[in-house]
DNA sequence: AAGAATGTGGGAAATTATGGGAATTTCTGA
DNA sequence: TCAGAAATTCCCATAATTTCCCACATTCTT
């Protein structure tokens, strides 16, 4: 599995392409071969996969039984249907579809995060205010944080 | 893990490269391959990172699965955020990225501080304010230090 | 003091980011 | 079905950045 470090701020044109970063870029594996899948984040943003890690991903929700509730089968319809696969041009962009653009209401300005062995997309102003967290705050997440992780 | 000691005065060039002391590149290990990551420290500077030592730090978060809850997702963003690889060249330099440069208000006179597995780097006028205390207030912070450290 | 190692600066080449033209395909309504 | 509009893809040009390299200054060591 990949683990990606980097955050990124990038411009989107006014096409709805998405220059990935070269630093970001010499991180995917050869392997992935310049397939990238990108689908709606939880949050409103966007997430990025390599073709493998996204195959992988989608192998954990396939291993749980249809059968078992319509939750179940509603989740996974859900998360697997916004996943649109998409190439790197050779250009080193690529081709956010327009839908994907209004759900996480990106423009101009945007942010390339890792998180683990997905990247994020996020609009900036946004970004920053999701980053925006007072003392408070943080401790009262920190606290949920180590209750949850957990429960798992 | 490593634990570095030192505390160095350098320069900031104006591509915003910055020499890592040989005292303290010496005390690299080896395997680290010139890689680093910096991010954004809790106070207005940066912290560095091997490589090795930064997935080891955020392994306790990327262990826990993002469909577990918004917290779970926003905590993990707030630790990892500003991440960005770094390598060092071979006049032993690192270029800082401008976003963090800005952050810290770094610009010509900066300061390297060890800090067990970390080095902060800090402008040299905000890290002299930092540690101006008096010995009144180190000792009420020593007191609070250690009534804090059994609390976990 | 001489030589080695380190710190500092900057030029130039290579790479990357960004914008946009034009050809091709897809979509739409008549 | 076809013409026109819209969108997509492919391509190239330019601007900006990064990397690589070398030279010189400074410090440290013997």
């Amino acid at each position: 599995m990949s683990a990606f470090i980097g955050e990124f701020n990038c411009k989107l044109d006014e096409k709805g392409r998405l220059s990935i970063p070269s630093k970001l870029r010499a991180q995917f594996p050869e392997a992935a071969g310049n397939m990238l899948v990108v689908n709606r984040g939880f949050e409103q943003c966007l997430v990025l996969y390599t073709k493998e890690d996204w195959l992988m991903e989608t192998a954990k929700l396939t291993a749980v039984d249809d059968f078992m509730s319509p939750e179940i089968r509603r989740f996974k319809r859900i998360f697997t249907n916004g996943a649109n696969l998409v190439q790197i041009d050779n250009a080193q962009r690529i081709l956010i579809p327009k839908k994907l653009l209004e759900y996480a209401s990106l423009q101009d300005e945007v942010v390339l995060v890792a998180n683990g062995n997905k990247i994020e997309i996020w609009d900036q102003a946004l970004y920053n205010s999701e980053l925006n967290v007072d003392p408070a705050e943080l401790s009262e997440l920190a606290k949920l944080f180590h209750q949850q992780k957990n429960q798992g």
